[in-house]
DNA sequence: GACGGATAATTCGATGATCGAAATAGTAGA
DNA sequence: TCTACTATTTCGATCATCGAATTATCCGTC
């Protein structure tokens, strides 16, 4: 049976569930706070991805974008247009090829949009300061190699379903 | 600069990439998943809740479901249809009080809904056999810790949607 | 140096999940 | 029986997403 922390630790099962409930709680946080700004779930995250890149200096493209999300071009283009109606992106086109469309971030956005992320990142400190070097490290190897598995086994439902349509 | 394992471990941004990663994935887990079998991410979420609660034999009404799920009355019942159309889920009317509804899983979809879970679940298992009884309790720990802050975060900022309403 | 194929993004029409408001069915108390 | 209340469903509208076709641009070849 399911014995707890006993012997062995939580169980697979256990893990699971935990796993289950913070990505169900991940979603109603994109949901409910996205609310709060006038954005969808999908705009929440494609914002975030946007931001990254701007942050690391290499702008996103819409087709970058839509392959990040899963999302089709023309979805991405609604989104974007979205984005770019509540000024929290815009687009640029880039010097050297025209057909691309660069993902900016306008700089009085920025700040606007940390706003949107600050809250749960300070949140998070608050609540990981407990955890030491050697615990974090623990959880990160254990987050990734989650997020592995999930887009391994996520990698062969999409070729099963290949085979189907090619049928 | 964003030191990395040298002195702390991994930082707190750092945990926060990695769990962002995770939920994303996990998002197009459930999509691109649920798609093989003609569900939407709603209804995936949706069919692990009825199934856990069928299994500890309360089963789950639409209204609950739909607080669980966050969705309008509407939504809710627009969904449950759809498990239903494709067999996943029964409607019943318990004994007592013939206006609620009470959501089971057929039989015969027991197994079948069982294999919806079962790869990732074994996915999992496998790829967290490394993991230690110490080291799941922290990462078990982590896991609780986050999902409680999301929930507080998010109950604020649903608070504040509310503040704005009623001003 | 123009032409044909490839690539990036967008537009268009359609589908469908979701919402809010109103309707239906049932319960409980006076 | 009448009224207030609760659980669920129906209805009409909105909007994110999709697939297919379109526009604009680049690149290799003759």
């Amino acid at each position: 049976m399911t014995r707890d922390t006993d012997g062995g630790g939580p169980t697979d099962r256990d893990l699971s569930r935990l796993l289950q409930n913070l990505t169900v709680e991940s979603d109603r946080y994109a949901e409910r706070f996205g609310a709060k700004h006038g954005l969808h779930r999908t705009d929440v995250n494609a914002l975030a991805l946007i931001m990254e890149s701007a942050r690391l200096g290499v702008p996103l493209s819409p087709s970058s974008l839509a392959k990040e999300l899963r999302l089709s071009p023309s979805a991405t283009t609604a989104l974007i247009d979205r984005l770019e109606a509540l000024g929290h992106v815009e687009r640029a086109r880039p010097a050297g090829d025209r057909r691309r469309v660069a993902l900016e971030v306008p700089a009085a956005a920025v700040e606007a949009n940390r706003h949107l992320f600050t809250p749960l990142a300070m949140a998070f400190a608050q609540s990981w300061a407990g955890f030491t070097p050697e615990e974090r490290e623990v959880v990160a190897r254990f987050l990734q190699v989650s997020t592995e598995t999930m887009k391994a086994v996520s990698a062969e439902a999409a070729d099963q379903v290949r085979d189907q349509r090619s049928r």
